[in-house]
DNA sequence: TTTCGTGTATTAAGCACTTAATACAGTTTG
DNA sequence: CAAACTGTATTAAGTGCTTAATACACGAAA
């Protein structure tokens, strides 16, 4: 496991979107094990408190639970995990369009733009293909 | 001239962003005058160091400029206003493609949520028209 | 039982940003 | 000239958030 961090945003930030993003992507099973605090400490080379505010604001969320001192599990609410995809999406879209929104520039512009770079970028993700 | 603050980014930061837009919208003339670091200060409710330490990052940025004590002023370089909104844009649109990508969600359903979410934000706007 | 690994809580330290209080030089205006 | 406005600079204090250092309770395992 690894993890990008910039210096922007705390980090225990980026690390609950960073376990956002893996269930997006559907990684994680309902009720999986994962890290203990201390463990993800040493993996993401972050301090264990930092991985414990983290682990605190996800169980807040629902989207980890703990029982007694076992290991802290994905929840098993399927509901749950299908809409933290949708929220990524839906808050993407709405930084997006604000962002758009807050220069006026006409959508059909922009679009163009995201259809070009977006192309290019996975172009040149599969390299020689 | 008013700005809604978040309590997420520095404020200076947040008036710089607010000057870009209204380049990137035409509102400036090159060479306009703007207000004075104390002036905008009243206006914005914000300290006068905090507006002082936007326009300082502003000259250093080409986006104003000042001679002597007199008030300071939009750059007359019409490329480097021109450039503003394109690098807003960029900056938008790389953002959203980073968001899409880290969910691996497909380009053409997002795009479609983005066309139904802009549809419906840009009726609500114009009301009863 | 002892040891080790869980989760949890408390307290302190560090850091960036904001605000504040002044100060100074120059120009315009009354 | 004097007053009031520009921009600019320095120094310090305060504030909130993040991170760090510890400690504690509990349970499983050697």
């Amino acid at each position: 496991m690894t993890v990008k961090f910039n210096n922007r945003d705390p980090v225990y930030v980026q690390v609950i979107q960073h376990f956002k993003e893996q269930i997006a992507k559907g990684y994680f099973e309902p009720g999986q094990e994962i890290p203990s605090r201390r463990e993800l400490a040493n993996q993401l080379k972050i301090n264990p408190n930092t991985a414990q505010r983290a682990y605190k604001e996800m169980g807040e969320q629902g989207l980890i639970f703990t029982e007694g001192n076992m290991p802290s599990c994905i929840t098993k609410d399927e509901a749950v995990l299908k809409s933290v995809r949708e929220e990524l999406i839906i808050e993407a879209v709405d930084l997006f369009l604000g962002s758009i929104k807050s220069i006026d520039v006409p959508l059909s512009e922009v679009l163009e733009i995201v259809k070009k770079k977006h192309d290019a970028e996975s172009g040149e993700a599969e390299g020689s293909k």
